[in-house]
Order: structure tokens, then sequence, then C-alpha cells
DNA sequence: TACTTGACAGCAT
DNA sequence: AATGCTGCCAAGT
């Protein structure tokens, strides 16, 4: 039978909650390191799936041009923001950071 | 069932 | 650098 969108989502998840403080994953790699590479998209969703009482760092995930891809109508999106300078990203004026300085690997 | 949308990415222009 | 198009595929309408 094919893998439920659980197991799916729990296998994203635990690389979600490997990506170190201070450095971010982008979704194409999340996707890649769970074995899934090109499921992009899914990533997306099992972040969405997640609890809002989540210890997973999902904000440790941005997109492939380094920015964040929340909604500007999301609360959420500026919460990453916060939550990755705390950490001590830097975004730059065009609100993007520095794969090459923070991205994991 | 058909069509649209989106927390994506890669390539072409 | 910025736009647009395509592949992708689960979820919503």
């Amino acid at each position: 039978m094919a893998t439920s969108r659980q197991t799916i989502n729990e296998q994203l998840w635990q690389v979600v909650a490997m990506i170190p403080r201070g450095r971010v994953c982008t979704y194409g790699e999340v996707a890649r390191q769970a074995g899934m590479p090109g499921a992009a998209r899914r990533v997306g969703k099992a972040l969405q799936d997640l609890p809002n009482d989540s210890r997973i760092p999902w904000y440790r995930v941005v997109n492939s041009q380094g920015r964040i891809s929340l909604p500007e109508s999301s609360p959420s999106r500026s919460y990453q923001r916060s939550q990755l300078e705390m950490e001590g990203v830097v975004f730059n004026a065009a609100n993007r950071l520095d794969l090459k300085q923070y991205g994991w690997p």
C-alpha cells in the first residue's frame, strides 16, 4: 500500500528537526534529505500540518531564493523572521538571507 | 470528475 | 536581477 500522508509528514518533520540553530534549509533540500527528491511542495504541506504547539523548528525552512515563503497576510511570517534573527540570521534589504552563509548543509 | 491553488524549484528568456 | 513557464502533486472547490 502507499505510504500514508502521516508517515510522509513524520519523515519530513524529522529532517526539519535536525536543522541546527542559526542555520536554514530549503524546502527542496528537506525533501531530498528525506528521500523524496522533487517533493518540495510536500514539505510545505507537512509544515502546514504541524500542530501549533509543535517543537519542530519549522521557521528554519525557507525557499530556494533565501526568502520566507509564507504570504504577507500570515502572522506566522513575521514570527518566522524574528525567530531566525534571534538565532543570528541576517536579512538584507530585499528581505533575503544568504543561503551560502546560513544554508544547511 | 474537472479545475484551481499553493509554506516549491529549475530552467529559459 | 527579474519574469515567465513547466513539472510537481496534495487539497480545496
